[in-house]
DNA sequence: GCATTTTAGTTTGATACCAAAGTAACTGTG
DNA sequence: CACAGTTACTTTGGTATCAAACTAAAATGC
């Protein structure tokens, strides 16, 4: 009787991928936060992730972008191309370091300030009701669960 | 005195969306894991999220689309893509459901089968050594906390 | 049975994300 | 002061992701 390839995987190794795998738990709650966050920032026209960078830019200093790619637990040259948008709609300004030529600090603009001050009130609400839809102590341990990852 | 736009904006609100926000937080923690389970499943040229659809597939009925977009989280139009290339390499195939023709299933091929066997093995091994490296309870409480996100 | 509505999926156009390779500036060593 | 190595960022090419508009099939209503 010749060796046969069975049509499927072991059932119980499907069942145990789906529902352990931490990649898939957290990419599918990822999608499904962007989405709800970029609904509710649509106003704005800024997407969560620029949301959260211009956030980060909110500071006395401005940050080089060597700070702010892992902040955002992203590479480098994707920060790059995230920049570009919010740059050229004047949101942000990119500056040289003049202590290191290579690096360049991402400063927020006036308008920038001006278009968060709404977007921070949105998202205030728009956490609140996500909290509110999750268990009690959720979205503690989800905070401190996910900042092991980072 | 002329009402002035402050250069900033309030230095708690920032702190607050920083260490708050589970959108940024779940963005940050889902890049990063990403890239850690890409890294280990290239030697089989499959993505994260390509393994985890592979694995959806594994099941004796073979899976209509619309069941799949909501357990991964995504778009249909996302999912529609993404067969694209796994449909192109013979490691799944597309069938229209003769019930409802408008339905399309996806049928894992012997060829999907075969591959997955190696990566699911690999995927065990980066995935014991991610749960080894968080703390005792965290894997459970991720997996509860973002199952109420989904 | 036919028109309307709903449902399943696709297409299009735009941004997000990454790896790999490239450029430019800094650093350390001889 | 060269020059080798490192660091900071960019470019390129490819996939991922979504919203909005579209197509086609099924279900509903009359």
């Amino acid at each position: 009787m010749p060796e046969t390839t069975p049509a499927l995987l072991p059932r119980d190794t499907v069942l145990t991928v789906r529902d352990t795998c931490l990649c898939l738990a957290t990419q599918r709650a990822a999608r499904r936060l962007a989405r709800r966050f970029d609904a509710a920032l649509r106003p704005f026209g800024l997407t969560n992730g620029q949301f959260s960078l211009m956030v980060a830019l909110n500071r006395p200093e401005p940050p080089p972008m060597g700070r702010l790619a892992p902040f955002l637990g992203m590479e480098p040259s994707t920060l790059t191309a995230a920049v570009k948008p919010l740059a050229r709609r004047g949101l942000l300004a990119v500056e040289p370091d003049p202590e290191d030529l290579r690096s360049r600090r991402l400063r927020i603009t006036p308008e920038g300030v001006a278009l968060m001050r709404g977007a921070v009130a949105v998202w205030r609400g728009a956490h609140a009701a996500l909290e509110a839809e999750l268990g009690a102590g959720t979205p503690d341990a989800l905070r401190r669960g996910l900042a092991e990852i980072g």
